[in-house]
DNA sequence: GATGATTATTTTGTATACAAACTGAAAAGT
DNA sequence: ACTTTTCAGTTTGTATACAAAATAATCATC
């Protein structure tokens, strides 16, 4: 895993691999809209491609659980319950506050900065009211969160619920308001994180995931 | 993910099912040592069956993070450094104090009676020190706490990794004098999480964790 | 008109074929 | 003796074919 982290160009990928990131972004996205249903060879030909790579690419997205395979026929976006929705959250809660608690103990000036430099593209992006901007921003900062933890197979799983709760979280943000709220929320959270507490930083990230789904649920 | 963790009647298999299942099996039990490569064709002719099933088993083991795909060819069962080891036995470590502290958030007379005989089936293991009856109870144990969170998904990671550091955890038993010790840190455990604490029953798993890791780094 | 049986059509799982990429070793050149 | 090159043998990824199963559609019967 930390080898492949400095190769961040993918030498030449595969067919499968292009096709199952291409739906994994559409899905995120929310252009795939959960419970709909993805045709095999409707995909081979729209990616000019066979059957073969698509499934393969479908059984990946699967075992992560982006897709789902129905229990008629065919595979279909994730659709979630509400009480469902509420269990992943509730895991993702426990997930992100794990990781906050293992980057409390593990500090150091590095990823002090990395933090700092996320928060600071989420409160410009905030401040300027660019949604979208901040999505990414937002995302950034999660992801300079978990890799604070230097635990790649922890930052996985972490990345690995946000993936899978992205169509739902997205949108929670309405207007400008919500994106200065969030990212105030971060800073809070900061400042539990650095005080290299880890009770304080779990909690602090406990706080924050409650507030963030709390607006989720509630989208949905 | 959400599999077919409750599949209660278990239909018709494809091959390629039954191929994952069988490798899993095989893995979990040390057959198939880390670092060994596995042939598609070889596997194919020994299941009787074409590259076709071999190849979705092995793409879906991989996804699970039980195999790897070396930076040569083929695909291997997954070998850890003892740096990765840790960082495994790490995220593993904060999984199981989530559930934990969710388990006490949520205790009913039918978790609080399940987690009860799972017990009581590895004290009585433990005691006549049959090796591969504690295992299999110590499992069963593991699980009716994953169950009582009420919340798959939790369920799902954290059955994730117990079966993913399976091979590396099985050898740290040795004599009926280790069963004991297991079994006796576990009504420690159980104590901590029918306190209905979370703190406490979060905190009682992390020593249960922390002292099983010992063991198994020890013995890697 | 509703219901059941029968037939067609789609869809899935698997097998097989084939081309490109990689590996390793023999051969040629220095 | 040591590179470098070439070439043969694997191995992987993808395409395509085919059979079995499931769904949809048609028709007959009441």
């Amino acid at each position: 895993m930390p080898r492949d982290a400095a190769k961040s160009s993918e030498t030449r990928q595969s067919a499968a691999q292009r096709i199952e990131q291409a739906l994994m972004e559409e899905i995120s996205a929310g252009e795939l809209t959960p419970g709909q249903r993805l045709d095999e060879v409707g995909l081979a030909t729209r990616f000019g491609a066979s059957r073969t790579p698509v499934r393969e690419a479908l059984s990946r997205l699967t075992a992560q659980g982006v897709l789902v395979q129905g229990e008629k026929r065919g595979v279909f976006v994730a659709e979630y319950s509400r009480e469902e929705l509420s269990q992943i959250f509730e895991a993702m809660h426990e997930i992100e506050a794990a990781c906050a608690r293992i980057v409390a103990q593990r500090l150091n000036l590095l990823t002090r900065s990395d933090i700092l430099t996320a928060q600071a593209a989420c409160i410009e992006a905030a401040e300027s009211g660019d949604r979208a901007a901040y999505l990414h921003a937002n995302e950034a900062f999660h992801q300079a969160i978990y890799a604070a933890t230097g635990n790649p197979y922890m930052a996985e799983i972490a990345s690995e619920f946000r993936r899978r709760t992205g169509p739902f979280r997205a949108k929670k943000f309405a207007g400008r308001e919500d994106l200065i709220v969030s990212a105030k929320s971060h800073q809070a959270l900061i400042d539990d994180i650095f005080s290299e507490d880890s009770s304080t930083a779990s909690q602090g990230m406990r706080a924050h995931m409650t507030a963030s789904f709390m607006q989720a649920l509630k989208a949905n």
